[in-house]
RNA sequence: GGCUCGGUGGCAGAGUGGUUAUGCAGCGGAUUGCAAAUCCGUCAACGCCGGUUCGAUUCCGACCCGAGCCUCCA
């Protein structure tokens, strides 16, 4: 039993070994709640989610916090825009985000702190860096002081030479370094804020998930997780903050996400090339989503295209087909995880495709099982997906169901199955033949067997 | 410009210093009233040029191409 996982400090695999021997604190940047989540924004969600799930087989106690940012200027401009207070938009987009998340069979995370409410520990961590002299007040902001740090950049492995050759913002008056970065900042009068040493204001952004790492996990946390484009400056910046203030270590492990694609360029809201979960939730279910998802190791970019999700359906069909066939078979026996491939394929840093590589061994074996073997192949099957988060709906109601809207009900199937079984009784073939033709029109395919016919939606 | 990371068969996508995953698609066969599902078999790949090596897709170097970060962004 053993995780290894790639830290994006170190730029290598290391082996996983928690600060304490039972148990383990994760923290995922989670989402600005100023909009819907797109795809791209879920793919963190699910690979951290199978993370979460592999954690919990070998230790005892795993904390997973994903934080909610529900100050932001989107948002306030979010609110601005649609005449609405700034709580009305960013409860109805948590809400949102959880209904959506959980769609794709995402686990709830152990805690979801919310900037709002931690905003106390961001005034105090403040104070900290000011007293240690890593940050200073200008003109009512306060800035940390890049220049304090000895190995800033370490993360994003850049120096303050590189990021001063590649600078392409203005520089700020009120900045010493034109790398200091806002850990506090003023609030017009009809912003929302909170008083302060410094006057009436709000955290800066990377301020907010030090402040809540502290606040919730502790100094030191083992994983932090999140997308590429969080290395710089977000992570970058955390490390500066927690690590000066504290000392020590902040997070042991970090990992990092490669991002979605359409047609070979990034998918993001600045771009305005995404979809959103919710509305591709309208045509293909959740799991489809995160089965394709899933699809590519979770450092690869990933093209998003209909042929990616159309396989993922056409796939996961396939393994509830094979369950479907097992229904009288009990999942039963003993499964050694740590022996099975699948395990070991997720154990080395998430490889997904390589621990479905497996299911598909598996869902083959089945097929070819004496009747003995089955229960343990069954249990085994439905335990990798269960890591995985997915076969774990009954077969019929998966394969019988649809995302979208309803075409012919299964009452109506069912008795064109009966006419069917009767014509071909009867020899009558060209009659069972347009009945099948006639449903599958309707998106229905059939399925004979020993057993009897069995449907599908397509 | 600086800093990262990639280029694998028709497509998707792992992996490895030598026996070259997996899925879809294709082809041949078994099965089926015909299909579907399933099974058996089969085709096919490692950007380009050098180097190291008995042997490189895998290691090293140059080159070409692509993506990302350097600004809010998963």
């Amino acid at each position: 039993m053993s995780i290894t996982v790639y830290n994006t400090l170190s730029a290598r695999k290391e082996p996983f070994e928690p600060l304490a021997p039972d148990s383990v604190t994760m923290y995922v940047c989670g989402p600005t709640v100023y909009n819907l989540a797109h795809i791209g924004n879920a793919r963190p969600v699910v690979v951290f989610d199978v993370l979460f799930r592999l954690l919990q087989t070998q230790y005892g106690k795993v904390v997973y916090a994903r934080n909610i940012t529900d100050v932001d200027d989107k948002i306030i401009a979010a609110a601005r825009e649609t005449g609405r207070g700034i709580d009305e938009v960013t409860a109805e987009f948590t809400a949102k985000y959880r209904e959506d998340m959980a769609a794709l069979n995402a686990l709830p995370p152990t805690l979801e702190p919310h900037a709002t409410h931690n905003i106390e520990a961001m005034i105090a961590l403040t104070q900290t860096l000011i007293e240690k002299g890593h940050a200073y007040e200008s003109q009512r902001h306060v800035l940390f002081a890049v220049e304090s740090m000895p190995d800033y950049g370490r993360l994003s492995k850049r120096s303050l030479d590189d990021m001063l050759a590649g600078a392409r913002v203005e520089v700020a008056d009120y900045k010493r370094h034109p790398g200091d970065f806002v850990l506090w900042k003023p609030a017009a009068a009809e912003d929302p804020g909170w008083e302060s040493p410094w006057g009436r204001g709000r955290p800066g952004w990377h301020l907010e998930c030090s402040a809540m790492i502290r606040a919730h996990l502790g100094e030191t946390i083992d994983i932090h997780g999140g997308g590429r484009d969080l290395i710089f400056p977000h992570h970058e910046n955390e490390i500066a903050q927690s690590r000066c203030a504290h000392g020590g270590d902040y997070v042991r492990y970090w990992m990092h996400n490669a991002y979605l694609d359409i047609d070979g360029e990034k998918m993001s809201k600045s771009l305005g090339n995404f979809r959103t979960v919710r509305e591709l939730l309208g045509h293909y279910r959740g799991e489809v989503l995160r089965f394709a998802l899933l699809s590519a190791h979770y450092r690869s970019p990933l093209n998003f295209s209909a042929e990616l999700l159309d396989q993922a359906e056409a796939t996961l069909a396939a393994f509830y087909n094979t369950l479907r066939a097992l229904e009288e078979v009990p999942a039963a026996g003993e499964v050694a995880l740590a022996e099975e491939s699948f395990y070991r394929a997720l154990e080395d840093d998430l490889n997904t495709p390589l621990a479905i590589a497996e299911l598909h061994a598996l869902a083959k074996q089945l097929h070819k099982a004496a009747d003995a073997e089955k229960p343990l192949l069954k249990a085994r099957l439905l335990a990798a997906g269960k890591l995985l988060g997915i076969l774990q709906q009954a077969p019929d109601e998966w394969l019988q169901g649809g995302a979208g809207e309803e075409g012919i009900d299964a009452e109506a199937i069912d008795a064109l199955i009966n006419e069917r079984q009767q014509a071909k009784a009867d020899k009558h073939y060209a009659r069972a033949d347009a009945i099948r033709a006639e449903l599958l029109a309707a998106g229905v395919e059939l399925e004979d067997s020993r057993e009897g016919t069995r449907w599908r939606r397509i």
